[in-house]
RNA sequence: GGUGGCGUAGCCAAGUGGUUAAGGCGGAGGUCUGCAAAACCUCUACUCAGCGGUUCAAAUCCGCUCGCCACCUCCA
């Protein structure tokens, strides 16, 4: 099945044609590792996933590359501050976001290179961009000279000639030609050695924009099929990935563009000085599921802005609990009997939905619509009597097949009564079997304020955890 | 100023020309249950910010008005 993705590039929803099918080669713009990841920062790395999960669902095979930056101005002065080299600052980061990745159920990357392993690569894409007349130095440093490459702007559609004339001041206190032009490589001499490399130009350290693009052709190619990011990478990173791949090579940069919206708080941008900023270990510290975080993100379409809120969180644990109820109540099915028509009639329909919702430029939203169908039509054949062991079997499955795309379906197993718990679940049953239910409801209410709910079934009793 | 987008029930959120406007949360009533939870059944937008237009037909296309937002600052 195709894949029909909005491509910023044209600005339509349009199939998404991989170089060499079956094969979807993709990149993701990752982290500047000077602290832990916010929430926002995780709508666009769980949309990413689960795009890249989508594709392997409808039957790509997909090489995903993410990117550390870990050269910056933020890094090198924290760095400093702190005593320290770059390695030794970003090396806390990047494994705090590995955990909030996995936290998070994003799966790893193909490769996930960092900035300052790939120097020589980009500098050796600089030395092509010079000598294909796309550089000029001043004060020492390297600009990109963005009037050189006529279709600079295209992705952003700005208006390029219009900016010119205007009169914003840029605050890059180096001379540059034009206010666009964009840095390659600085000069900074008052900077730390551990933040410079050498290079035939002279010893410096690489602009910003320059490390996607080095990295990025270095695993994918010259050429390669989706490259990802929030939508405000669009201008100027982006751009500037697309002026320095094409004018390094002349050869068209990225096909599809795939940009995430912004998450918002109570309506506004995150901002620390707003006090609304989330880091996802913030919040699940606090108790918060990072499963119903995922939901929540999962719950709106990757190109509408989306609202984070604790009431939201706790509407996404109820949906989700609902989900997990009912795979929890499946293994209650009986009889021996093959799959019934009604079951295989709730799970092609389920599929097809579901395969559609994600081929219709990813929508999330429909496609946990059809979900919650599967589990309203699941358990309604449960209670009459039309789900056989194998029935039941046959919708787990399904759950599982959609569930390594959304990856949020399943309750998780691990999860077990502590000592307490388990004595006042066994004590509740022993009162119950002699018929003294007082005792059974107070043990009851104390597991309730432990968080473990219990729900008698006629198969027995069972528990979860909730609040 | 330029560019892009949004406004659908109490809340969240799909749908973007044509059957009864998905789904979830919440709420009401009922069934089941020692109690409860879960689940099931029924109900919960004659209507899609407002006004006008195009069309046999519009939440969906066009225009205007109102409200909100993002980008144009190395912020996902």
């Amino acid at each position: 099945m195709t894949l029909r993705l909005h491509n910023t590039l044209s600005g339509a929803v349009e199939e998404l044609k991989p170089l060499s099918p079956p094969e979807v080669r993709m990149y993701t713009c990752g982290p500047t590792v000077y602290n832990r990841a916010h929430i926002g920062n995780f709508r666009t790395f769980v949309a990413t996933d689960v795009l890249r999960r989508a594709l392997r669902h409808l039957g790509y095979k997909v090489t995903s590359v993410m990117n550390v930056t870990d050269v910056e101005d933020r890094i090198i002065k924290f760095a400093a501050d702190a005593a320290t080299d770059i390695k030794g600052f970003t090396e806390p980061w990047i494994a705090a976001f590995e955990q909030d990745m996995a936290a998070m159920r994003i799966e790893p990357h193909d490769h996930f290179p960092r900035a300052t392993a790939h120097i020589p690569e980009m500098v050796a894409l600089i030395e092509r961009l010079t000598a294909r007349g796309h550089t000029y130095t001043a004060d020492g440093s390297i600009y990109f000279r963005i009037a050189s490459l006529p279709e600079y702007g295209r992705l952003s559609r700005l208006d390029v000639a219009g900016i010119q004339a205007g009169t914003r001041v840029d605050n890059d206190r180096y001379e540059k030609e034009n206010a666009r032009d964009f840095v390659l490589w600085k000069l900074k001499s008052d900077e730390p050695k551990w933040a410079q490399w050498d290079a035939p130009f002279g010893p410096g350290r690489p602009g910003w924009h320059i490390e996607c693009s080095a990295m990025s052709m270095k695993y994918l190619g010259e050429t390669f099929d989706l490259h990802a990011g929030g939508v405000d990478l669009i201008f100027p990173h982006h751009e500037n990935e697309i002026a320095q791949s094409q004018g390094g090579t002349g050869k068209p940069f990225v096909r599809h563009w795939f940009h995430v919206e912004h998450l918002l708080v109570d309506n506004e941008t995150m901002s620390k000085s707003k006090g609304n900023f989330y880091m996802v270990r913030d919040l699940v510290d606090q108790g918060h599921r990072p499963d119903a975080i995922r939901y929540l993100l999962l719950q709106a379409h990757y190109r509408k802005k989306v609202n984070f809120s604790f009431e939201g969180l706790g509407h996404a644990v109820a949906a989700l609990e609902r989900i997990h109820s009912f795979v929890r109540r499946l293994p209650d099915a009986s009889g021996d009997g093959p799959v019934t028509p009604e079951v295989e009639a709730a799970i092609a329909k389920a599929k097809q939905a579901f395969d559609e919702a994600l081929s219709d430029d990813l929508n999330t939203p429909e496609a946990l619509a059809a979900v919650h169908n599967l589990v309203s039509d699941g358990n309604s054949l449960l209670v009459n009597g039309l789900v056989s062991r194998s029935g039941a079997a046959a919708l787990r499955a399904t759950i599982e097949v959609f569930d390594r795309v959304l990856a949020v379906l399943l309750p998780s197993d691990e999860d077990r009564l502590s000592p307490e718990e388990q004595a006042l679940f066994d004590e509740r049953q022993d009162s119950r079997k002699r018929r003294e239910f007082q005792r059974a409801d107070e043990a009851r209410k104390k597991l309730e304020g432990l968080g473990v709910i219990l729900e008698d079934t006629p198969k027995g009793t069972r528990w979860r955890r909730g609040r």
